[in-house]
DNA sequence: CCTATTTACTTAGCTTAGCTAATGAATTAT
DNA sequence: ATAATTCATTAGCTAAGCTAAGTAAATAGG
């Protein structure tokens, strides 16, 4: 329990919540041309890369109300990008799955929203890119930690 | 123009984007105590942190279209916590700066918020400390390059 | 075995926040 | 002087969040 020094830790994460939001600012701009809102991206983002979810299992990933996350799933099964099935088990659930189009789609997103921030990365040093990549880990552990 | 290595800057932005979304959920939690919507809270975020802003330039701050911040402020000036003045020289313009109460309730939220991150923080060593330090000014530096 | 409770999802109805289009008023340009 | 631009607002729409209430399935208790 060092508690090395409570003033400074106040400081740092200050800088580090600003520092996040202007990323995710940065990177908002690109998902527009996506033709996708930012909320049906990120389920869908849930859903190409960890797999199909419950309903209420993708309401709680996206940190949103069940009701929330059936009505943007209705709708983006009405696009194709989504699908349904029913457990076998239990038939009050209900898998949700990419679609091969829905895929597609997150791919594409995906790569222009980083290729933003990689482009950003591009004139930077060798050693500037390595503390980034250990602070980005550091972030990753830390998040995993609690919740 | 080096270019240094497309491949990895596509993942360590990967890695970036990654981290700042979970920084940012983490967080959001703890603006919900504060009674305050997030794009309330960030525009009055600006006043106090920035100094009075015009509507439209607070808008543009804010990466919104000037109707939404003439709405967003017309409830937070009813709310007591921002006030208008006009301006001398050019009477279209309106001054908007955070009043005593907006800056104690921005005050109060910022602490709670970073105090939410520096509790994650605690534990960790001078060394990963200084990463997270150096991180948060490279990005800062990249997100005032552009935009 | 039947009833009661819980769980998963949906529907309905509300609020907030975003947008565009249109308006009024002040400033700047021709 | 008039036209064009700029700043703010109003009106009206859509999307996304919520809670409350409803349906259907699964589970628990007697």
């Amino acid at each position: 329990m060092p508690r090395e020094s409570p003033k400074r830790d106040y400081e740092l994460a200050d800088r580090i919540h600003s520092a996040a939001i202007h990323i995710l600012r940065r990177v908002r701009a690109e998902d527009r041309t996506s033709g996708l809102s930012p909320p049906r991206l990120s389920a869908l983002s849930v859903l190409v890369f960890a797999g199909p979810q419950t309903i209420s299992g993708l309401a709680q990933i996206e940190q949103v109300k069940a009701p929330t996350m059936s009505r943007l799933l209705k709708d983006m099964e009405y696009a194709g990008l989504i699908s349904r099935r029913q457990d076998r088990k239990d038939e009050r659930k209900v898998w949700i799955k990419a679609t091969k189009k829905g895929e597609r789609l997150m791919w594409r997103a995906r790569e222009r929203r980083v290729r933003a921030l990689a482009i950003a990365l591009k004139g930077m040093s060798k050693e500037d890119r390595k503390i980034l990549c250990q602070a980005a880990r550091l972030i990753e552990t830390m998040a995993r930690i609690d919740s």
